[in-house]
DNA sequence: ATGTATGCAAAACATTTGCACCTGG
DNA sequence: CCAGGTGCAAATGTTTTGCATACAT
């Protein structure tokens, strides 16, 4: 039961953000923005404003229940956080998001941070390609 | 001569064109958004509309003048094209950019995109974090 | 001369915010 | 009941675009 998220969470369960939710948890897109979990839900039959949408998307992802993407400077899209930490691959052709890790790339990053005497907080990696469905097209 | 380099460029040599060439070439920060070349301009006593500098930026990127970096989801900051690729550190403080050069992650990515069938056209990469200098204070 | 570049103002876009009203606990 | 949440419309910040004018070659 998804209200025990938001509540753990520290949320007021309320309808919208079970919906937004509910939509997140339900999707075979694993990666929405904010105006694609919109029309989802007006596809449901729900009446949620845009505004609401990114206010409660970033109420979740403060509260650690998603994780935001910003793909290539323009909008952002939305995740269900899992816990594991993962980058991602970009299709520039047909969109198609795939994710991996690599253990070598991010002990890099921390190596490379400390060299240059940073305290490293954060990062973000994409690399952009075209997909093996979208070579043979 | 900068003419030399518009038109080698294949670009007509214009005064805007001209103006923005010689700011990124004489600045003392090597990144910055069209607002910055704009703001520069106007200081250099330049009236040049703040369109005209995007427009030339987008130009001089599509051109391999200069390469354009998408910070964060906000707005854009360019560089001159050293011909050298790089990825970058961003301070969260003071929002000092420092660049670096790492070819285990490059060798990384590229093995990570043949990996999952992608061919590789791009990545980008941003390792985020508090700079040396901003640590102490 | 003539096609391209520029300036300005308006449009576009993703996202945020003010405010009156509604709702969950 | 009452703090907090929501909807709508308006504001935001960045970047793009339409169009009449100016300029490089």
């Amino acid at each position: 039961m998804e209200s025990q998220d938001l509540r753990k969470a520290g949320l007021k369960v309320t309808l919208p953000r079970l919906k937004v939710l509910e939509i997140l948890e339900t999707t075979d897109h694993r990666h929405m923005s904010a105006e694609d979990v919109y029309k989802a839900l007006l596809e449901m039959g729900e009446e949620i404003g845009l505004a609401t949408v990114y206010r409660v998307l970033t109420q979740f992802e403060g509260a650690g229940l998603v994780s935001r993407l910003s793909i290539d400077g323009g909008h952002a899209v939305f995740e269900l956080e899992d816990g594991s930490h993962h980058d991602h691959l970009l299709c520039v052709r047909c969109n198609r998001i795939e994710e991996f890790v690599d253990d070598v790339i991010e002990k890099r990053q921390r190596a490379i941070a400390a060299e240059k005497g940073f305290e490293m907080t954060d990062h973000s990696l994409y690399i952009y390609g075209i997909c093996r469905h979208c070579q043979s097209s």
